[in-house]
DNA sequence: TCAAAACAGGATACGGATGTCTGATTTAAT
DNA sequence: ATTAAATCAGACATCCGTATCCTGTTTTGA
């Protein structure tokens, strides 16, 4: 089973920094204006720690957070979270790339998209706008039974339940 | 200059397999119901033959488009473009990965997603959707003065036009 | 002053997506 | 039957995102 036939893999239209990124930035806001160290945000958030480190450097770098060496040091949000979009910390890490030549190179279409290029630019502003009109203090705020991201932790993650292709059985 | 600084690369929503395959099953229902070789389609959508050759296995094995081998022989829909939307293409090849867990496993939230996640998925629902109601014949008729893909070709391709990050210079 | 706490960053490893190549297989036309 | 045209299949090769490790540098507090 499981026989990943040949060229079939899934679409993650998110890189896994991204996502650690967010996780990251959504715990700081959870946390703020208090700075965290990287080892905490890394077990609250499950990510790996050396690999978070990367990450928040790049955060760092671009004004999302502030870093403080040092004892009692950490990372803090730059920004209250209600000036902070999802879209300004995707932007920093893994900036979203949008369609705006054919990628073809064709001279005669320039700035102008085929209708294919233009579904798929268009798809990508619908998240891009979706992305800059939602604030970290939002995400804090939403009435919901889960927690904006979680403290205690039983087990294991990321099961795929789609079924993606099973022509029969 | 392009520096690399560290962990900032680009968010490609899009593999470049679901792209092949996209600019490939156009291309089909362009010439549809004529066959075209595979040969034929990587002169027309600009994609290495060979790699072309894979995606169209991939998207013969699951129904997308009939194989014939031999003179004679070629790709070609095995449906009526109005009866195919982007969306089976792209599950054909890449299956879009909807979040349906909370990704860092909590068993505490299960299927509840807590607000970022909720909102990841969301922008990936968009998506799903607009593709799904997208056929291929609306892509061929649309009005536009760029042809569906395209024939000429004078040079060269993908130049990035963002400016991701340039903090200065 | 000094030691511990914390970030900074280079070197390296690993796996999957992307891409190439070659030979085998099928098919239609002659 | 033979041959040429085409896909099919698998073995490679390569590149990049992910991840780890390890050492250095900065900062704070006692």
């Amino acid at each position: 089973m499981d026989v990943k036939v040949q060229n079939v893999g899934f679409l993650k239209m998110f890189s896994q920094t991204v996502e650690y990124a967010l996780r990251a930035v959504v715990q700081l806001a959870y946390k703020a204006p208090e700075p965290c160290t990287t080892e905490q945000i890394a077990e609250a958030t499950m990510v790996p720690k050396a690999y978070l480190s990367k990450v928040l450097q790049g955060l760092s770098r671009a004004g999302i957070v502030n870093s403080q060496r040092g004892i009692r040091g950490g990372m803090s949000l730059s920004k209250s979270p209600d000036e902070l979009t999802i879209l300004d910390v995707v932007n920093s890490v893994d900036p979203i790339q949008r369609i705006h030549q054919c990628p073809l190179g064709l001279k005669s279409h320039g700035a102008n998209l085929c209708p294919l290029h233009r579904r798929m630019d268009e798809s990508l502003a619908t998240v891009e706008k979706a992305f800059a009109s939602t604030t970290l203090a939002e995400i804090l705020a939403e009435p919901n039974n889960s927690a904006p991201l979680c403290e205690r932790v039983d087990q294991n993650p990321y099961v795929n339940l789609t079924t993606p292709r099973s022509p029969e059985n």
